[in-house]
RNA sequence: GCCGCGAUAGCUCAGCGGUAGAGCAGUGCUUUCGUAAAGCACAGGUCGUCGGUUCAAGCCCGACUCGCGGCUCCA
């Protein structure tokens, strides 16, 4: 122990000390240049810019953070403030009430004076006893609660920053108990912003107390952050719920709250997407059902789900029923109010939450075989499920929905296979729209799951079997799968680099053990199925927020509302431009006009925000040509062409990619 | 559901105790124009809802509804 060195020591000894470096690796552990390691220790340089010494910075900076926040707001308690992906937060007990804008923009001055200090960061071990009888002289009761967390035997650093070397006054030094790693000096710090407060809960706990939470990010360079907020600027303008409202695709009203109403040009895309899935569909072997909107309670009784998910179904009265549960009780005396919603939960009709109750009733409604299976059953119903109000999210998270939903009755030693074609149908729809980079996951069982450990060394092996038939490399989630069974999940990277759960295939011996489905095997006895529930988009509203900020609302001309616009130069044009628009329209095409007195330019500025794919400009010289002038959004001017070229063009990219 | 913030014309927003505003969009007229905004005029609103304070409320206070940023949640 003795012999232990410290870090920046060691490094100066093998001239490697430079400013940049804000850490070492070793055996995978970030491990900073306050700490003492063996002089014979291998180790990789951490870096102010690489992705570990961000964390670094982002850690400290939070440390930065809290220390200024305790200089302006004395009285304010720190709990804990860690980097995550984009940056950091540190949530705080203020007395008082929450921090404004105002506040973040003063705590950023004092944070910028701290960076300027130039101090150093220290690293103190200390003893448990120490570390509580320090915080608690100091009022830091979540500190002294987080202390009292930590193991036995485990070591307990504090963090220091704020003193000069020359003084030796460490009484004014900002101190946190914290493992660290932290940069060397609080001048590695600098490029940050702070970027939003909200509440957030004393360890992730809604009935815990509510802390205040500030966000803040922070990178090596000044350039970085830029890049990094000019990034959030991109993603702000691409906002789904900006560019619905802005090219007219859909409206939310306080009549329906958090369910869209689409309006034309976004209908258009919903059903684009829906031909499209029964296009796959066709080939891949997949029949179509319509099932009821609205269910006797007590299909959701068998299928189990008016146990666990009441709280989120709509019910459905009607005033003989209401009579019904109003009327006396038998013996003449008045019912209770307890007895009334009793009747009415109990009679009410439920409104499907999921379409998988109801195709198992198809399943279950005649005897069938084991030719029959697999049996791919989609479904495009509309959903409802009753979201709490703070979870609802423009498209991405509604009360009323639908999935591209199917189900696939089985048997087990058919998974496998079911699961690599379900794959290979996902692959082709995700390059049809332009996603490329999927990430996929097995979630395998949960603590509290229903089957034996042989039932889900199976359902998890054939899952995995099937990924790995399909050539794909695959992260395991321990712990993540449903109570029923193990699923597959598929992450789209998008245009902005941001990650989205779309896809998923799940295994499912619940549902026909609940609802008691056979089909008659080739021995001739009776069989349990069990059934895989599969989505590609997820649901079609979610899947549509995540592809208008994708493609920034440049939809390509297979999907876009409105594939080309007729813009004329004068009046004198306008006949033409008549007699085009009808042409185009004759051919299937999506095509509108702007015959109005602005000047093109004004024109051409119009149609630019409503980002159609072709403008169709047409002045004299194209009348006397019979010419089309082409403006591509995608790939600027392209001049004037015969009216059967562009015909041909357009034609071609309005099927959609195989 | 919880913490914080917000709601003013179709859209984006200003006004913050004393007669409701701007730009764009809309309508009419003038202009007939070739690749990112022509000019003039007109019209458009119980300032989210309900209640309170005040001589006076879009503005201050309270409740509710809806939305926004998070938290929690998404069997």
């Amino acid at each position: 122990m003795s012999d232990r060195i410290n870090v920046r020591n060691l490094l100066e000894q093998k001239g490697q000390l430079s400013p940049d470096v804000v850490a070492i690796k070793t055996d995978g552990k970030i491990v900073d240049l306050h700490s003492f390691v063996d002089p014979t220790t291998t180790f990789d340089l951490v870096r102010a810019t690489d992705k570990d010494g961000l964390q670094v910075i982002r850690h400290s900076t939070a440390h930065v953070m809290a220390d200024a926040v305790q200089k302006l707001f004395p009285g304010t308690k720190v709990t804990i403030g860690p980097a995550i992906e984009d940056g950091f937060y540190y949530d705080f007990d203020k007395p008082g009430g929450g921090f404004t804008e105002e506040d973040l923009k003063k705590i950023e001055k004092t944070m910028r004076d701290i960076v300027k200090g130039n101090t150093p960061f220290r690293r103190e071990v200390v003893s448990r006893n120490d570390a509580l009888s320090l915080f608690e002289k100091m009022g830091e009761t979540f500190k002294v609660e987080i202390i009292k967390s930590i193991p036995e035997g485990e070591e307990i650093s504090l963090y220091k920053h704020g003193t000069h070397e020359k003084s030796s006054n460490y009484e004014k030094d900002w101190v946190d108990v914290c493992e660290g790693p932290h940069v060397p000096r609080t001048s590695n710090l600098g490029a940050v912003r702070l970027t939003s407060v909200a509440g957030a809960y004393w360890r992730g706990d809604e009935r815990n107390p509510m802390l205040q939470r500030i966000y803040g990010t922070a990178f090596a360079t000044q350039e970085a952050l830029d890049e990094h907020l000019k990034l959030i600027e991109e993603a702000k303008a691409r906002d789904h719920r900006k560019l619905g409202k802005e090219l007219d695709l859909f409206l939310f009203d306080q009549v329906a709250p958090a369910m869209p109403f689409f309006l034309p040009r976004g209908a258009h895309i919903y059903n684009a997407l829906v031909d499209y899935m029964r296009g796959l569909y066709a080939v891949h072997g997949y029949e179509e059902v319509i099932t009821p909107q609205a269910f006797d309670p007590k299909l959701f009784r068998t299928s189990g789900h008016l146990g666990n998910y009441n709280e989120n179904m709509y019910r459905l009265w009607t005033e003989d029923l209401l009579e019904d549960a109003v009327a006396k009780d038998k013996d003449g005396s008045e019912k209770s109010t307890v007895d009334f919603i009793k009747q009415l939960q109990d009679s009410s009709f439920a409104i499907k939450p999921m379409n998988c109750p109801s195709h198992c009733v198809i399943f279950g409604s005649r005897r069938r075989s084991y030719r029959e299976l697999p049996w791919r059953v989609a479904d495009f119903g509309r959903l409802h499920r009753y979201e709490r109000g703070g979870v609802v999210h423009g498209l991405s998270r509604v009360r009323t929905f639908c999935q591209d939903d199917a189900h696939i009755f089985c048997t087990r030693a058919q998974v496998a296979e079911e699961i690599e074609k379900f794959i290979q149908l996902l692959y082709v729809a995700y390059k049809a729209f332009g996603f490329e980079k999927i990430d996929v996951k097995l979630a395998l069982r949960p603590e509290k799951r229903i089957g034996t450990d042989a039932d889900w060394d199976m359902s998890e092996g054939a899952l995995a079997e099937g990924l790995r038939r399909a050539g794909l490399a695959f992260e395991n989630l321990p712990g993540e799968g449903a109570f029923y069974g193990p699923k597959v999940e598929f992450h789209v990277q998008d245009a902005l680099k941001r990650s989205w759960q779309l896809g998923t295939i799940q295994f499912d011996p619940n549902l026909p053990e609940r609802f008691e489905l056979d089909y008659v095997g080739e021995d001739g006895k009776e069989h349990r199925p069990v059934m895989l529930h599969r989505a590609v988009f997820g649901s079609l509203e979610r899947f549509i927020s995540v592809y208008i900020e994708h493609c920034g609302g440049n939809f390509p001309a297979w999907i876009a509302p409105m594939q080309a616009i007729v813009l004329t130069v004068s009046d004198k044009s306008e006949a033409y431009g008549r007699d085009v628009l009808a042409r185009l329209k004759a051919h299937g095409f999506r095509v509108e006009a702007d015959f109005s007195g602005d000047k093109l330019g004004a024109k051409i500025r119009n149609a630019r925000s409503m980002r159609h794919p072709y403008m169709i400009i047409l002045g004299e010289k194209d009348v006397e040509g019979g010419t089309v002038s082409v403006r591509s959004r995608d790939k600027g001017e392209l001049g004037a062409m015969p009216y059967d070229q562009f015909v041909a063009t357009l034609a071609e990219e309005s099927k959609p990619p195989r």
